[in-house]
DNA sequence: ACCGATGCATTGCAGTCGTATTGGAAAGAG
DNA sequence: CTCTTTCCAATACGACTGCAATGCATCGGT
């Protein structure tokens, strides 16, 4: 076998300049020669590491929904062991809320690709029995427990993170109603309002050498076709 | 002044059939000639009634706000005279979420045009008072009338739109969460769960729409990039 | 040392895009 | 009837698209 490039790292580099010219352009701006030229290689590099354009998109999207689950992961991470269910639950919401500028960029594309693949409905299959793991997953966070309450509690998280891209909502306008909405779930006073860490953005690794995604939905989302 | 068509009659049929395929095939597939197929018309008719496509697609995206708003009128108006908030609410709500296939397939083009304006800053500027507003008129319903409140539920509403259109939450766990959640705020126990014929759903994305969209169009000069 | 697989740049091709232009049919106004 | 304005079809054009094909340099295995 010759030469010797990582071929998932090449994967990864294109998968980038994809994200950044979709997050300032749009998805239909996305085009093979558009994606080289942002990646600094040559059109037919891409071509190389990916045979077609949905490939090329299908791995992008992917490779979306990848980078916010490990943004959740570094988020409840520093929340050390056995955080207690509203503190979790917040910090896994926030991490995936599109907050401050650069996570509103990611979840540009993010929201793009949610639009790409409601045309192709092949392409969120998979992604169905993870939401349901979510869900489940928040109901056992809830006091109540209940499906109907944690369905609710995503559904919120999803609309806030559609209105923060949007620019209707502000980040702390946001944050307020998703405090007010567990307020509600769990019976509860106003949590301390000052402490705020916990969740770092882009501590670490995640999007500190690579500028690109993350998203203001859920975790998972995968295509194929 | 020869001839005698209706001009508006003809942007309006132009621009269902920019709907039907946004909705089935996606936004990137809306061309002129595409449209103008769909339409039945000849591709040199399109461009006679919008000059530019631009032109179309704002049309386009204020049609589809403007149904939406219909919609809630018409659910809105089959509940009588001062009906009780709680009620008020949920008609509205279920008024704007996709909850059928056809509304289903209207709340795709709304999407598409979610991201479609996200790029495209300009587009959605004015929306953000009529979100603001709508926001102030849930809190009024509400026995806490507060803000926090009312923001998360329109979060919750635009999530759940979402979702459906997803394929990810059914009809019926859609309502059972909008209800549950009605149940919080309202301190209240479970609604008639019965009444639910008497208005028929149809809907785009939740206020997702908002009208027009970027350039204002002047007479002789064209942009383009 | 040679061979053959791999990495990658270049070019060509058929198609679609948005738009400008042109020309003729239709129809109220004089 | 004859204008004159509107409606609309047809075509041309340049830019762009995804993709296939080609060619060459570079290396590892033998």
């Amino acid at each position: 076998m010759p030469k010797k490039v990582d071929h998932d790292e090449r994967r990864r580099l294109i998968a980038d300049a994809l994200m950044r010219v979709a997050a300032e352009q749009g998805l239909e701006a996305v085009s093979l020669r558009h994606v080289a030229a942002a990646a600094g290689v040559s059109a037919g590099m891409v071509q190389h590491y990916f045979r077609t354009k949905d490939e090329m998109m299908s791995f992008a999207l992917s490779a979306v929904s990848e980078r916010s689950e490990a943004r959740v992961r570094v988020a409840v991470g520093a929340l050390g062991a056995d955080p207690p269910p509203r503190a979790l639950l917040r910090t896994m919401i926030a991490a995936l809320l599109p907050l401050d500028d650069a996570a509103r960029e990611d979840g540009r594309v993010a929201l793009a690709f949610l639009a790409y693949t409601a045309v192709r409905p092949a392409a969120s299959a998979e992604l169905h029995p993870s939401t349901a793991e979510f869900v489940h997953f928040i109901a056992r966070q809830l006091p109540s427990g209940e499906i109907r309450q944690a369905t609710g509690l995503l559904a919120l998280m999803e609309g806030l993170g559609v209105y923060l891209l949007g620019g209707q909502y502000e980040a702390e306008q946001a944050l307020d109603a998703l405090d007010a909405h567990l307020d509600l779930l769990f019976g509860a006073p106003a949590p301390d309002r000052t402490a705020k860490p916990g969740w770092e953005f882009r501590t670490g690794l995640a999007s500190s050498n690579t500028p690109s995604i993350e998203l203001a939905d859920e975790p998972d989302r995968v295509e194929r076709r």
